[in-house]
DNA sequence: TGTATCGGATACATCGACGTATCAAAAGGT
DNA sequence: ACCTTTTGATACGTCGATGTATCCGATACA
């Protein structure tokens, strides 16, 4: 009877729709942009009323932070699992062609991540979420890139695996906005590959056995 | 209305009331974001009513795209501005510098040139502009490199010097990323120059004359 | 199966933004 | 100074989006 803890009685068809509602969301923000959609237009894409949305969220800004949140971690762990496949040996041409395949999967994903972007440069909490998210990234490339010191070497200029895990995301987002504009995937990759290996190997000379 | 080809006959109240306009625009903008201004928004902060708008302005989209166009082009003029300042024997720390300066100058324009990412990456339109813009400030860029080759040489991946060119404006692209959200210009400048640096320096050892 | 609660649909009132039509003042030519 | 054209202000009608209040069907649990 009481609804304290655990929560409220029904909620598979609560979690159903809020589903459908993120991803209609996705669908909709990616073709028209987060400012040019309205809370009628999610809810006609996921085929529900606005009473729907309105039980399941107060404001377009709080569906687009869960939506956001949701993709956000979903790539995070992808990026992790591309991270890890290797062993201890970091082979930098094959790790980055992983980690670049699952970065530049989907170009609606980042039409919707510039979208938060521009949402989150303008509002501090928001904000400090999207560099959580990215300082995460940042230590699993960090992480993996100290577990193969040794293995490897890093040019001089970007000093320790942190400068060097920055640049990485740098050349990533740097990446992403030329292909916002030519929507050019597959050169986007080839792209993002060797910029990657011209930051990460020393020199970007072809690899010498030391 | 149309706009007629040879004669108005009152252009210097007009010129001031769209400078006014576009201006207006830009503070307005960069507070709030493109998607979140009403055109009465503008109005009011330029000191006018919406009928001065319509007189000057179809859309609200076409003035956005007025005044993309006029800061872009004053950007990519210092710039150049900036490269030129060396004779041929380009300093690289030096240069780096000077347009790093330039560069990242403004975060309400880093702001603004953001949602015009956003915006034009949904039309095909927009976006060939900010393409062209784009292209030109890579062509400074190269022919800058080029001029000082032999004097200078790039690591091997980059290649040629447009790849060279690219992969500098995607650093820019990608520090800017970043400094949207942290907001913090001397730590993206810093952090730019010393990419750039890495970047265009064989393996960013200390030069060695050649 | 009964029933109390939940979830989403519907209807309604409001508000803000838009675009236009019209008007008065300003500007420029002569 | 007069007259014409331009330019920005004002007033109006319209439309779409929002948030809420209410209602009915669905759902879990006994």
């Amino acid at each position: 009877m009481e609804t304290r803890e655990t929560g409220r009685r029904v909620t598979r068809r609560r979690a159903r729709t809020r589903a459908r509602l993120l991803d209609a969301a996705f669908t909709v923000f990616a073709a028209k942009g987060f400012g040019r959609v309205s809370i009628e237009e999610v809810c006609e894409a996921a085929g529900f009323s606005r009473g729907a949305f309105y039980s399941n969220f107060a404001t377009l800004d709080e569906l687009f932070f869960a939506l956001y949140q949701e993709r956000a971690d979903l790539i995070a762990e992808q990026v992790t699992e591309a991270l890890a496949l290797d062993g201890d040996g970091l082979d930098v041409p094959a790790t980055v062609a992983r980690v670049t395949e699952v970065l530049l999967l989907d170009v609606d994903w980042l039409l919707v991540k510039t979208d938060f972007l521009v949402h989150a440069a303008r509002d501090p909490g928001v904000a400090q979420a999207l560099l959580d998210h990215r300082a995460r990234l940042r230590n699993a490339i960090a992480d993996r890139l100290s577990r193969a010191k040794g293995h490897t070497r890093l040019p001089a200029v970007l000093g320790d695996v942190d400068s060097a895990a920055h640049a990485v995301v740098a050349a990533y987002d740097g990446v992403t906005t030329q292909l916002l504009l030519d929507r050019d995937v597959e050169r986007a990759r080839a792209w993002l590959g060797q910029l990657l290996t011209a930051l990460l190997t020393d020199g970007g000379a072809p690899e010498r056995a030391d």
